[in-house]
DNA sequence: ACCATTCAGGTACCATGTACGCAAATGGAA
DNA sequence: TTCCATTTGCGTACATGGTACCTGAATGGT
């Protein structure tokens, strides 16, 4: 074997089609991965372990290692299914604010249906095709303009860490709940709730107080609230390049 | 007890000082904590195990749980612990820009001394009074202007979500290599790069091959990168509020 | 001197990733 | 048809993790 284990899991195909002697292989990486993410989806991560994912398939944990070398390869391929559920146009419209703002709720879209994706994204550093494909299709928004491709790759990255942050944001407290077994509601209530009431009533952060006192935007609904900030984002970029158009 | 473990630790305060009769306490929350986190900042985190922090302290696994409830909770206490390395003046000095300055750099080097911080930071939605004692200076940065809390709030949102991303990109490929057992170098040469070589060679993400063969900012030093990002982000804070010296 | 109270920490249990090895299946060659 | 090299299926086993439980030691008030 050439290079074994010691590369990225996309220099390392599907054991392609082959027609010679062996016994055929009864699962495949994808039908792997797609398990794992049912179970990622409706249990949390740490849910879909080997021996899980394997009892949902009906075999055993160690026949999964004929097909993904690592667990941390898994992950990866995880993130690239839940990535390509990603649905973008095949090229850029022209309309740089149309096509971002698509990409952004498509990004949101996914990071919700699969809560687990942005701690993944951002706890490793992955590239797999359908994630470079979606950073193609950023960046192809600002085609057409005379930016430098620092520029653009500086916008895209600002654009990503709103729409990631924010993600997280929308789904952090929810999670940590589920983390921990509580059920959202009480998990607010009694376990952040108490805390925060401290905080507050201690008067010793005035401007965090008046942050989560004063705030319009917190009873705003979550699309909302992830509409503003990503306006906020782009008037950003169209600010900071004149030859944009400002809107 | 009262609401024993169903809360947050920063409603559990250390058992305070007690004059009645029983055993001495050994240690203290806080000499575990730097413990962690010395082991944390040297091996990882994944290495900063409840048996291996407790034999650093020549003690048993076991006793660590009359400090700190769950592990989870150490985990915020070492962000606490990290945070308050940061360093600020007491309060604004007038120049937000200065003040947004001082605190993304303060920030960015903690979490180059903390390696693992940013990731906890991110993966928990944690609240210690040290995040509350940062927090609240970013806040404050903006005080004297006109601007509405919301806003206040958002800018340093952005400016935050710019600071981790940008810290996690920096250290990233490090950790990873880290993490993977394998010296840096040869992590980038034979890991990651045949894979990105592979990607460009296939010519299948144009773009993307500019944003890697085109980049100046690519070969800048990592502090220069940063302040070139982090003035992108001033900028915008500026360019979006009139009222706001431009610079 | 006694005792309720508190801490130290060993033992034990369960879950996890995964190395290893062998049995079973498979298709080409003889 | 008969073998056999090859490949998959997967049980067993081990190291490592968090942590529940329990016993014994230390301690200060009565």
């Amino acid at each position: 074997m050439a290079g074994e284990g010691a590369t990225s899991i996309w220099m390392q195909p599907e054991g392609h089609e082959r027609s010679g002697p062996g016994r055929r292989p009864g699962f495949s990486r994808r039908q792997i991965t797609r398990t794992a993410v049912r179970i990622a989806d409706a249990e949390g991560v740490e849910a879909a372990t080997m021996r899980r994912i394997a009892s949902e398939l009906g075999t055993g944990a160690m026949s999964l290692y004929r097909y993904i070398p690592r667990r941390d390869d898994l992950f990866d391929l995880m993130i690239d299914l839940a990535m390509s559920g990603i649905e973008l146009p095949d090229g850029p419209s022209g309309d740089w604010r149309g096509d971002l703002t698509l990409l952004a709720r498509q990004v949101r879209a996914a990071g919700l249906r699969h809560p687990w994706l942005i701690a993944l994204l951002t706890s490793r550093p992955t590239l797999g095709p359908n994630l470079l494909r979606v950073h193609e299709f950023a960046l192809g928004a600002f085609k057409g303009t005379e930016l430098h491709i620092d520029d653009v790759t500086g916008f895209v990255g600002m654009l990503n860490d709103y729409v990631h942050s924010a993600i997280r944001r929308e789904i952090g407290w929810l999670e940590e709940a589920r983390r921990t077994g509580l059920d959202p509601e009480r998990w607010k209530r009694d376990y952040m709730g108490p805390y925060v009431r401290q905080v507050v009533e201690s008067g010793a952060f005035p401007l965090f107080n008046r942050s989560v006192l004063d705030s319009r935007t917190a009873h705003l609904a979550p699309e909302e609230r992830f509409r503003h900030g990503l306006d906020r984002i782009l008037d950003a970029i169209a600010a900071l390049t004149p030859s944009l158009s400002p809107r």
